[in-house]
Formats: structure tokens, C-alpha cells, sequence
DNA sequence: ACTACATTTCGTCATATAACGAAATGTAGA
DNA sequence: TCTACATTTCGTTATATGACGAAATGTAGT
């Protein structure tokens, strides 16, 4: 119950559902997040706060940068995949959110240089380190 | 957009999540959900706003008491069928929610004689006189 | 018209949340 | 160590929301 609500809750903000929109195509930095959104690093923080609490997005830290990504399975419940699917569903045809496409492209190939994409190179996929969520995810209330 | 911004904020209450799972299995009004929520009449009410607003529950009108039920289609949009399913999914096997099962089957026992179920007998989901929900829902902006 | 009652609307209060900037934290490299 | 920078945490402010009771609205029956 208290998962359901804190997913609702998370999936209520028209910025975090930007954020998970994007996270679907690609993993991305916080500067690369923070700059398709326009807002202040403190508040995109606090949005993927907000997802990660939720299970909705997972992050793996390299270097001086934190990398988010949408939640993948086997870790995401089937509550969040479903959830994820809800979100996916209903907004792919979205305005705003083919718009945020344009945007992140835009910007990832201006910031190319400086944020580190996988050294491999285009491949925008390859998951390694991955910061297990577990470990650094608050406790909650695991009810129902 | 504003459409799924607005239906995720009526599932981030504990007690309108209830109705949601209540109104599954059979049609209530006002003052049986009261009841069984325990909540003051206005409050009930209130949820209801919110749950009619998001058109995820319709209602219909007989004699002094207002009927709900849950949004049927063909009016139910994909996204307010998705957003069902994945409630009653996530929560059918919620503790609370089965418990509340109970607390209706006692109110509905109680309350046979004053408050009115249809007329043909012990039938819970006739539908007669629907009150249209497009003619009084508020206007809301569809833009995506 | 008057009463009884179901429901909604309104006003108020306490709490939650989104936004920002400032300060703290952590890492890479000089 | 010192600096630069990415990110997070903290404190503040403005707004949204859930709860209630009181008052308004609407309907059935006397």
C-alpha cells in the first residue's frame, strides 16, 4: 500500500515523468538531466530522489558523475514495471515529451566532450559498476 | 498530460485507493462509503470530487442519494482503464483492502432497509438512469 | 410550506511538496 | 594539499492537499 502510494506519489510531478520519459532511451548524468529539464541542480536532484525512493529509476556513480537510469528488471517489482508501462503508454505520443527528444539530443551532442559517455563508445547501454540499490536506499515501510 | 498528471494525484490517497477497490465490486453511495471509510460525509465527498475529476468513477442520481461506480467503458479512456488495472492489481491482496470487503458486507447487511439497492432484488450492478458524467464534470484542460 | 435527511460547498487549519540558493560532500587532477 | 566541479543536503518560501464542521443545496414525504 505504502509502495502503491509513494510510486502515485512519485509519478504526480510533470518533471519526474520528463525525467522517466527520457531515462527510457538512454541513461543520462544529473548535468545532462538538469539541463533538458532548465532547473537548478539542488531540484533535479531531489526529483531522482524522489524516483529512486519510488524504485522507478536506479544510479551508478563513475567518477565524479551519477548516472540514472530507468529501473530494470529482476530488481523492479512487478508494481514498477507495470507502473513504468502505465507512464510509457500514456505518454509516448506526448508533445512536450517528443519536444524533451529533441532537446537531450541536442544537448548530448554538445556536451559529448566533458560528460563521459562509456568509453566503448556510442553504445549508450552498457551498465558496468552498477551501484546496487539496496545498499544506499532508505528503509520503507514494506506492508503491502 | 494534465489528464494522467491529474488521474496519478487521485491515486496518492489511502482512502480513495478504498473506494477505488470497494466500488470493483459493487456500486455505493455516499453514505455506505462513508461508512465503511469512517471519515466525516464532507471528506467522503470531497474524495469522490477527485476521483469523479479524473474520471476514474461515474455516478448516477436516485431519490435523495448519489450512486457511484467505477468508470465503465466505452466512456473510460485507455489511460483511465490502465490506471484501474493497475490498482486493483497492485492491491487485491492488500490486507486493508480485504478487510474493508468485510466492514462493506456488514454495512450493506445493516443498511439494506434505508438505503435503497435496485428495486429488482439483490442484482448489486443494474445500471439504469446512468447520469451522464460529460454533462457536469468540470472542464479540464485535454490538452495532451 | 415544512421537516428530515443525503450530499455538496465553503472556510479553516495542519501538513506536504516544489522551487530556489547556500552550504556540505565527494572525486579528479594540478 | 589545493582547486574545480558534480552532486546532495539543508533551510526557506509559496502553494497544494486532507481533515473537519458549518452552512448551503436538493429531494421525498407530511
Amino acid at each position: 500500500m505504502f509502495d502503491f502510494i509513494t510510486i502515485a506519489k512519485a509519478l504526480t510531478d510533470e518533471n519526474r515523468l520528463r525525467i522517466l520519459m527520457a531515462l527510457r532511451e538512454r541513461e543520462m548524468c544529473v548535468c545532462q538531466i538538469t539541463g533538458f529539464l532548465d532547473l537548478a541542480p539542488s531540484t533535479t536532484s531531489k526529483h531522482l530522489s524522489v524516483l529512486r525512493q519510488a524504485r522507478l529509476i536506479e544510479s551508478r556513480k563513475k567518477g565524479k558523475w551519477v548516472y540514472y537510469r530507468e529501473a530494470e528488471l529482476p530488481e523492479a517489482s512487478n508494481m514498477v514495471q507495470r507502473a513504468l508501462d502505465w507512464v510509457h503508454g500514456a505518454l509516448e505520443n506526448n508533445a512536450l515529451m517528443q519536444e524533451d527528444q529533441r532537446r537531450i539530443l541536442s544537448i548530448l551532442a554538445r556536451e559529448e566532450s566533458f560528460c563521459p559517455e562509456e568509453e566503448g563508445g556510442a553504445d549508450l547501454f552498457h551498465s558496468l559498476e552498477i551501484h546496487s540499490l539496496a545498499d544506499d536506499v532508505e528503509k520503507l515501510p514494506r506492508s503491502s
